[in-house]
DNA sequence: AAATACATATACCATACAGTATATATATTT
DNA sequence: AAATATATATACTGTATGGTATATGTATTT
């Protein structure tokens, strides 16, 4: 069974994930963080050793589940077009699933922390290659098993994909309007089965 | 001629927009701004009410300036479609063109000012809506004309098309990389002379 | 259950923050 | 050039910031 300790650790990062997210590395104070969490300074600097820290505790509890989610889409049951579509459809409710998040990590993180906070930073693009990796891999398979053809690289298209998803989160949060997501996937479900598929 | 407050105020701004624009509205500091002009507090706080307004006319700036550059690439000389290639033009060297701006203004603000500062944020989603509009237009007469056939209505391929655009200025930010505009700029200039084109 | 280790709360730094009242300097008008 | 209007600098609010030393409380081990 888990310490004490290690479940407040948890507990905060949980908690303060989504303030990170929605507000912003310099936009969070850690007084907003107390009132979250119901927990005073003394037990948030127990736990973290500063504000950096925590923010990147943060990023990668939210980075995690976004990959895990990304994970169980391309890991599913069946050829690698389906698993395209797993994908696809994963960012079709998009809203709904970084809802706990405060939002998409990668696009808020990777624009927020850009010029404030360098590590953050860093580790969102260390977030962008790990799923640009795992999209290229069914890819590549797709391409083997001959169900796929692409004119460039298994990377290249995979890096044109996410591109693309991102340009909807991107459209989406700007706009506060989920159709920009709904009609981007529209297109790119079309995009899979008429153009790369063989 | 402009009377010396007049020209101080612009000088406040243009100075300022970058900043605001990089480090976000709580990342910006007025001593910081203060640090940039080489004025004091009390010349900022003459020709501008508080923080808020300050950011808001640095955001119209850049918004400006912005559509300033979009307006010259639909307006120019040609048919619908040389328009349209015009504009992918100037976001394949869009890293350039937002230097100046401190980054692309509809993305950095969209998204630090979306929990941040409503105003703000209300003020890009005019932007957005506005740039949609032209990027509409110029496909709407590309119809008529006869030289376009587009699937759905020319504001939704429009929005399509801003949204794959905004994708490749987000994924090329947040990764620092600015092949992501080369790639996308070039799917979308295939995607223009080979889907759309008559 | 007592002893010990550890986690959390309290009270406090020094500094930075947005904003302001007023004095001084600079344009503009007469 | 003098008078007036206006813009900027200075010095100062009160509050919030990230962070810390230490006391108190609570788990965990013995």
């Amino acid at each position: 069974m888990s310490t004490k300790a290690e479940r407040t650790t948890a507990y905060i990062i949980e908690t303060v994930a989504p303030i990170f997210n929605k507000y912003g590395y310099v936009g969070t104070s850690m007084s907003h963080l107390t009132d979250a969490t119901g927990l005073t300074k003394g037990a948030l600097y127990g736990n973290f050793e500063n504000k950096e820290a925590l923010a990147l505790s943060a990023f990668e509890y939210s980075s995690k589940k976004l990959l895990a989610a990304i994970d169980e889409a391309l890991n599913s049951e069946g050829n690698s077009l389906q698993k395209l579509f797993k994908l696809t459809n994963l960012y079709r409710h998009y809203n709904e699933f970084t809802y706990n998040l405060g939002g998409c990590p990668v696009l808020n993180v990777g624009v927020d922390a850009q010029e404030n906070n360098h590590l953050l930073a860093a580790a969102v693009r260390e977030t962008v290659k790990t799923i640009e990796g795992k999209i290229a891999l069914v890819i590549e398979n797709g391409v083997k098993d001959n169900e796929i053809s692409i004119p460039v690289t298994p990377l290249q298209f995979a890096k044109q994909l996410y591109t693309m998803i991102q340009g909807a989160v991107a459209m989406a949060t700007i706009t506060r309007d989920k159709k920009y997501l709904l009609n981007t996937i529209a297109y790119l479900d079309q995009l899979i089965s008429k153009e790369i598929k063989k």
